[in-house]
DNA sequence: CCAATCGATCGACGAATGTCAATATATGCT
DNA sequence: AGCATATATTGACATTCGTCGATCGATTGG
């Protein structure tokens, strides 16, 4: 389940550039992976839109709706990909959005 | 497998504006689902990156390095979606991908 | 018409995924 | 030390997903 985030080598280079070797594509489909559950889009919805940028996971579980082993495994997806970051904190885990890896994966949509 | 492409109501606004509702959630997966496999990303980038700006079927089973039905599936799900068109002349399939709703997924990542 | 070709659909199968209850681990309080 | 709280991990289960071989439907050319 922990996985090592690489950093991606063609960083940003848009998908109207050219085709996406193996290496690649199974990087970016990791990270929309991560996007591609409704569950996981609200929970970084939630941290995304907090005032102050950073949420305790103990407001997530049930603003979610999901059992808290739920909500734990779907941060560590979020957490895994890069897209957020975790820490502890005491007995809390606060989260905080990667805005550069939201950048990346806005620089691979991007138009030719 | 056919699925009616919804049109976002709440087009365009960033994940860092608000939490998702559930419907908006659920239409963003199927569309960041779409991307979440390197065999799809690949043959995205193969549609996208060409210079006429579409592509026939034919030239995709070979170098995407699957099955003739395994590509017809794929192209499916990226058409359900709403990422790329599917024009059929003679016994030929022509894609292109659809740039705005591209668009529409980098907007919701955009930083807040 | 018949044969050939292109692409979609069907059926099957193993692998991955989302979910929760139960349990484990870690931290803080008295 | 002992207990309560917050979170992570484990184990199990049903569902979804990626894949291919076989087949079907449609179009084209002789």
């Amino acid at each position: 389940m922990t996985k090592t985030i690489r950093v991606l080598e063609a960083c940003c280079r848009p998908v109207t550039a050219r085709v996406f070797d193996q290496t690649e594509a199974d990087e970016l489909a990791t990270m929309f992976k991560a996007l591609a559950d409704p569950a996981r889009l609200r929970l970084l919805s939630m941290v995304a839109s907090s005032p102050e940028r950073e949420v305790c996971a103990c407001d997530l579980v049930e603003p979610s709706g999901r059992s808290q082993p739920t909500v734990s495994h779907h941060m560590s997806v979020l957490v895994d990909a890069g897209l957020v970051t975790r820490e502890k904190r005491g007995k809390w885990a606060w989260y905080r959005v990667v805005p550069e890896r939201l950048d990346l994966l806005r620089a691979v949509l991007a138009p030719g």
